[in-house]
DNA sequence: TTGTAGGCGTTATCAG
DNA sequence: CTGATAACGCCTACAA
């Protein structure tokens, strides 16, 4: 019965009895309204999709945290899908999410997602996140890995260091080459030495960064940082260095990125590249929302999460020359 | 038309130059079935449901890997709603749930689930993850608390330990209390004292073992020994200890639960009770799966995970009489 | 082997 | 303010 539905939705008047009886009757009945018919014909499933490259590790599980909590503040559901190794999967993964959710959050920095997303000429909005993309075609949000690699070198070498290790991530990796960009570019500025043999590809794993950290140890001329482009690795490297009795910071300092939950708990604390992560889902999340909710706007904005140094104890402490964007930490 | 629902779905008879035909138009136009008109019609959503607790940490993000995992390869998708802080959240997101997948998995070892799952009077199929459930009524699964904290304790006191803290999960926590029922009851068994300033509150996460380990440290007589009932306390306790220039293990031993991948990067690497968390989100799954697709069969059945020690550094090593189930790592 | 007709449970439209 | 009636897009049955 239409009235039904002018009661459950509060669309249209209802006489205060009628609607009255209408609840009681729905509440002993304990009716819920079927979602798959509702969206037969509103053409809106209340849901969001999150695509994710993977699901290991503190990184995606705060970025998740971040959607959900914005997806379920604007009465959203999130259908998640993730482990899309290559192209095919997540082109397949992208289609079957088609008609079922109202919008999409991409997180692809391993594939040319935004080619894919032009190629599917698909009307449902998508934010891509951490992707490497051109232009103003389309939604998107990255955190700012050249500016924080950049600033985290600038205090390596404010600390007197000249011999900069750095593990990067996998090659094809968008956020991993914008950090060993930085990288690169701050040592070459300060007229430092770039040896080939002090720039590891890891996996963005703590067993990467492991083994990449004991590959270093054993080179002739061993360097006297290690920065790892993500904390999971950072934390191998760790791992690595002490089992072969380096000291951290006294012999060999190390440094992260992103600054995930545990990073403060390491031993030492880890010095690292503070990245909001929940914030970035929670924006990437928000930008969706609002292009799910406001269809006409058509305008795209492409947004860069900031970045801040966390100077804790694994680089063996804040230096004469702060920069100016870097705090002390405990 | 119904000759294409019969190619797309490969039900009944084509003729091989009609089903030629439509693929090609098919291709061409990009189509791709309705899923809200289809599960209109079929009743089924092709989704299932998962109910967490939380998102924050290794070991839910290893769950839902695990459960992302084997419903991919089933074919299913995954709608997570996470932070049922209470019981009326909790209702909430299985209402909302309902109609919108084919079954559940709920993890919620602080709420009443079964109750609720029976009050729900619901026929979509429920597997309960980590619940404090009696009886035959439901699917559930649960880990080997009990047995694997008995097992840690045991290993402690054989190593020559007499004075075992223990950091607890919050106290409404059903896997908590079972572990620290496994804690009490070792050390009742062995004749050991049980103070009860050795029994902190945590919350499982690091700060609440940091917190925790930080009490212990002040106290008149301190323990030799802190077992986190899980892994992110110990990593907390691990900090506290370390700033307080307490050494591992030489001054104190600190063990922890679950085994999440980071555990073995610590320093020193960190002694703990194994829980295959990916297989726990895993074999959940199947569960759901197998009472999805043969409804007929309606016996429930309620399975425990194992689990086994895993002896690394921060317990001092193997101790001499090694206890059957326990094994040594790097 | 193929096409036609009905219905899945809602909402939107339109008379009453 | 309320109740019919027609979509929504698909699948299942039945008839051709």
């Amino acid at each position: 019965m239409a009235t039904v539905s002018r009661v459950l939705n509060e669309s249209g008047p209802v006489g205060v009895e009628t609607r009255r009886r209408i609840l009681e009757v729905a509440t002993a009945l304990r009716y819920t309204p079927d979602s798959a018919a509702r969206s037969l014909t509103t053409r809106r499933t209340g849901t969001i999709g999150v695509l994710l490259p993977d699901l290991y590790g503190e990184f995606f599980s705060e970025v998740i945290r971040g959607i959900d909590a914005t997806a379920q503040r604007g009465g959203y559901h999130l259908l998640v899908s993730s482990s899309h190794d290559d192209k095919g999967a997540l082109e397949a993964a992208m289609r079957a999410m088609r008609g079922r959710v109202d919008g999409l959050v991409v997180m692809s920095p391993d594939i040319d997602a935004p080619a894919l997303v032009a190629n599917l000429a698909d009307t449902t909005p998508v934010v891509l996140l951490n992707c490497d993309v051109e232009g103003t075609a389309f939604d998107a949000l990255n955190i700012d890995n050249f500016g924080g690699a950049s600033a985290m070198v600038r205090h390596l070498i404010s600390l007197g260091h000249e011999r900069i290790a750095f593990i990067a991530g996998s090659e094809r990796n968008h956020d991993a080459a914008e950090r060993l960009r930085g990288y690169r570019a701050v040592l070459q500025r300060a007229g430092l030495e770039r040896r080939a043999e002090w720039e590891r590809t890891g996996d963005f794993t703590e067993a990467g960064g492991y083994r990449a950290a004991a590959e270093l140890l054993v080179e002739a001329v061993r360097p006297t940082a290690i920065f790892a482009a993500n904390d999971s690795m950072a934390i191998g490297a760790l791992s690595a260095l002490r089992e072969s009795g380096v000291r951290v910071p006294e012999d060999v300092v190390v440094v992260g990125f992103d600054d995930i939950p545990i990073a403060r708990y390491m031993s030492p604390p880890l010095t690292t590249v503070h990245v909001a992560i929940n914030e970035l889902g929670e924006r990437a999340t928000r930008m969706l929302l609002q292009a799910v909710e406001e269809k006409n706007v058509q305008v795209k904005v492409q947004e860069t999460l900031p970045t801040t140094l966390v100077i804790r104890q694994s680089c063996g402490g804040c230096g004469s020359p702060v920069s100016a964007e870097s705090r002390c930490f405990r």
